[in-house]
DNA sequence: CTCATTTCAGTTTGACTGATATGC
DNA sequence: CGCATATCAGTCGAACTGAAATGA
């Protein structure tokens, strides 16, 4: 937990590759848990910040979702397929959402099967003002460079692509 | 119809942040988004290629840490300060190894309170078959020069630092 | 006695699989 | 009928909290 290393772990790892396995490994191994981490480090401080909203990073993705589409509404297949999460892992999260009164279920009018999960108006309040903090803290990134953030975009989407992730 | 020039989700949601919150807020949430996300495809590669090791990431990192180590033993707290995770993850995690036989626990020979987690000779077998496994394919950055890893590590290492990672 | 180390029990969260009901 | 959609029940892995046991 809070205990500061004096030393950079990765660092100490990636000295343990090189003389191992070598350059390469080292250079992917140090990358990879790099990326590993920082996730960790972000994913700690979101969940932080929205803890006084009563929801976790995945519900409000969900929501966040949600207000970018024109009805503020879509059925589960959809959300799964845009977040890329198995259909009961939203079933799940929309349950925790429905329960706290962030979204509402309701019948698909033109496809018995399915059903809608549309934003209430609480729900868009709760995504509006969520955002506006988080924007507000800007995290950790806030020291990065404008330069850096594009450049992690740019090679993160090179990454995602070859790993399937999206057809380019 | 009109051509989609990218079905890339967070291209997607940046271009709705951009419209709504302004060009810093999409910045940032594109290259937070891109390491969530990047982490996550790692991670499911890495979790399939351990399974034949019957390890998961976790276990493995656990596995390389020991072996990093002079005498292929470290006790719980020590583990969990590298790990950077709370000690009773380190125990739980120990004791599915210990389950399958790849590390043992044994007395610290000076402090009666502690105990140490120790490589069995099987544990160091799998720690060095999985590695050379995960280095053979090299997972997903295959495709990734040399100088995008070093770039991604040196801003990852930025950012980690900045969010008290470790003092540096 | 206080503090440190580890373990244990229980909770939370998210994701998964597989089975089922329903409707296209 | 086959196929698609969503839900439900149950499982799993990983992390956490808080309390207990043990020893420095």
């Amino acid at each position: 937990m809070g205990s500061v290393l004096s030393d950079d772990p990765i660092a100490e790892a990636r000295r343990h590759w090189e003389a191992r396995w070598g350059t390469r490994p080292a250079q992917a191994m140090a990358a990879i848990t790099s990326i590993v981490r920082a996730q960790q480090l972000l994913l700690a401080r979101y969940e932080e910040l929205l803890k006084p909203f009563g929801i976790t990073f995945a519900r409000y993705e969900l929501l966040m979702l949600l207000s970018f589409t024109r009805e503020g509404e879509l059925p589960v297949g959809k959300i799964g397929e845009r977040l890329q999460v198995h259909r009961s892992s939203v079933t799940n999260a929309v349950d925790k959402l429905v329960a706290g009164g962030l979204v509402a279920r309701r019948p698909h009018p033109r496809d018995g099967r399915a059903s809608l999960i549309a934003l209430t108006p609480a729900g868009r309040d709760v995504a509006q003002r969520a955002t506006a903090v988080l924007n507000a803290e800007e995290f950790v990134v806030t020291a990065l460079p404008a330069e850096d953030l594009e450049a992690l975009t740019r090679i993160l989407t090179t990454l995602r692509r070859d790993a399937g992730d999206f057809a380019g």
